[in-house]
DNA sequence: GAATCCATGTAATTGGTTACATGATTCA
DNA sequence: TGAATCATGTAACCAATTACATGGATTC
C-alpha cells in the first residue's frame, strides 16, 4: 500500500490526462529499446537535455503508474543497473499523445535578450558578440554534420524506412543541422550588415 | 526596515552576481522607456512571453535591490498604475551583462518529441502532423511580415540607426521572420519527401 | 448581457537546475 | 595520483504556469 508520492490530479483518484513532455520523451526512448536511467540521460543529451536528478524520479513515477517496468541487472566490474521498458499501457498513452495538438514551442536564449539592449553598446562590441555566436553555431553545425554522416554510414537502409526508428532519428538530426546552419548564416549576414553601417 | 523577501545569495549580505534572464529582459524594456507591469507583459508577449504572476514579483525584487524605481500614476476612467524606470545602477548591471558569455539557448518543442516517436505512426498521420505544423508557422510568418512592414513604415530612419532602440527591435523581428520561414520550409520539404516515400 | 481591456497582485503547483552523497573501475 | 565513466538517487532551490481574487470602463 505504499503510495510514495503522487501528483495533485492523481490524489483524487483521477489519472493524469497529460504527462509531462519529459515523460513522453522517456517513453519514446524506451520504446526504441530498453535502457537504464543513466543511458536515457546520455541518449537525451543532445536532443532534449535532462539531468539525472529529474530523470530518475520521473522513471519512478512512470513505473508507479504502470507505464514502464524495470528489471535489475547484475554487472561485474561496474555498478548494477535497473533496465526499464515500456508496457502496453505506456505505449498506448504515448501513441495517443503523438499526433495530438502540440503546445506551441518555446525558446530561451540569453543572446537574444542581450541583442534586445544592444543598441546601447558600441557597434564594435555588438559585432564581437555576433562573431562569438557564429563560432558557437559553426561548431554545432560541424558536430551535427558528423552525426548525420555517421548515421548514413551505419544505417544506410534503416534511415530510408519510415517505420524504423532510425528514420525519425535521422530526420531530427538533419533538422538540427539545418536550423543551426541557418542560425550561423544569420550571424554572418548581420556581421556584414553591421560592418557596412559602421563605415558611414 | 521591511526586508520582505530575499533570495539565498542575498541573505548573507552578498549581492546576487547574476539576475534571472527575465530581470535583464525587464530592465531592457524599461531602458527603452518607462512602463507599468501591465505594459511590460504586453511588450514581451511576442518576443519573450511572461505572465503577470511572474512579472510583478520580479519588478518588486528589482525595486528592492535598487535597479528600478516607480511612481504611482493616477488615471481617470481606468485603474491607477505604477510606472517603473531603470536607475543608473540598473542600467550599469544590464550593460555589463549584455556582451558577457550567454548561456547556450534551450528550446522545448512538443512537436519534435512527437516526431521522435513518429516511426510508430501511420505515414499518412505523420504527413498530417507536418501539415498542421506548416499552417501554424505560415501564420507566424505572415504576422512577422506585417510587424516588419509596420516598422519600416513607422520608423524608416530609426531602424537604420544602430544606436536607436528601433534598430535592435527591427533586427529581432527580421530574425524571427526568417527562422519561422525556415521552419515552415522544413515542413514543406519533409512533406514532399514523405509523400515520395509513400508511393513505394 | 457577455466579453475584453485596463491594472495589480497572491497561492499552489510543476518543471528544471545545482549541490550533495556514494563507490567501484578504467585510463592517462 | 587524479580524472572520467558507470550507476542511482535525495534535498534545496529557482523558474514558470495555473488558478484565484478584485473591479471599473468600454465594446459587441
Amino acid at each position: 500500500m505504499a503510495t510514495k508520492k503522487r501528483r495533485a490530479a492523481d490524489r483524487d483518484g483521477a489519472s493524469p490526462s497529460r504527462l509531462s513532455n519529459l515523460s513522453y520523451q522517456i517513453l519514446g526512448v524506451l520504446l526504441r529499446e530498453p535502457r537504464s536511467g543513466y543511458d536515457i540521460v546520455k541518449e537525451l543529451h543532445s536532443f532534449r537535455p535532462a539531468k539525472t536528478s529529474q530523470v530518475y524520479p520521473t522513471l519512478a513515477e512512470l513505473e508507479e503508474e504502470g507505464f514502464v517496468t524495470s528489471v535489475d541487472v547484475d554487472q561485474k566490474g561496474r555498478p548494477n543497473k535497473r533496465v526499464y521498458s515500456v508496457t502496453e499501457t505506456g505505449k498506448a498513452i504515448l501513441l495517443s499523445w503523438v499526433g495530438s495538438e502540440p503546445e506551441p514551442p518555446t525558446q530561451r536564449d540569453d543572446f537574444l535578450t542581450m541583442i534586445y539592449s544592444s543598441w546601447m553598446k558600441k557597434p564594435t562590441e555588438v559585432v564581437a558578440m555576433f562573431e562569438r555566436r557564429l563560432v558557437y553555431f559553426d561548431k554545432l553545425v560541424e558536430s551535427f554534420e558528423r552525426s548525420a554522416a555517421e548515421l548514413r554510414a551505419d544505417f544506410p537502409q534503416e534511415i530510408q524506412d519510415m517505420s524504423n526508428w532510425h528514420f525519425s532519428r535521422y530526420l531530427l538530426v538533419l533538422r538540427r543541422l539545418e536550423s543551426n546552419r541557418h542560425e550561423a548564416n544569420w550571424c554572418r549576414s548581420v556581421i556584414v550588415m553591421l560592418r557596412e553601417r559602421m563605415k558611414d
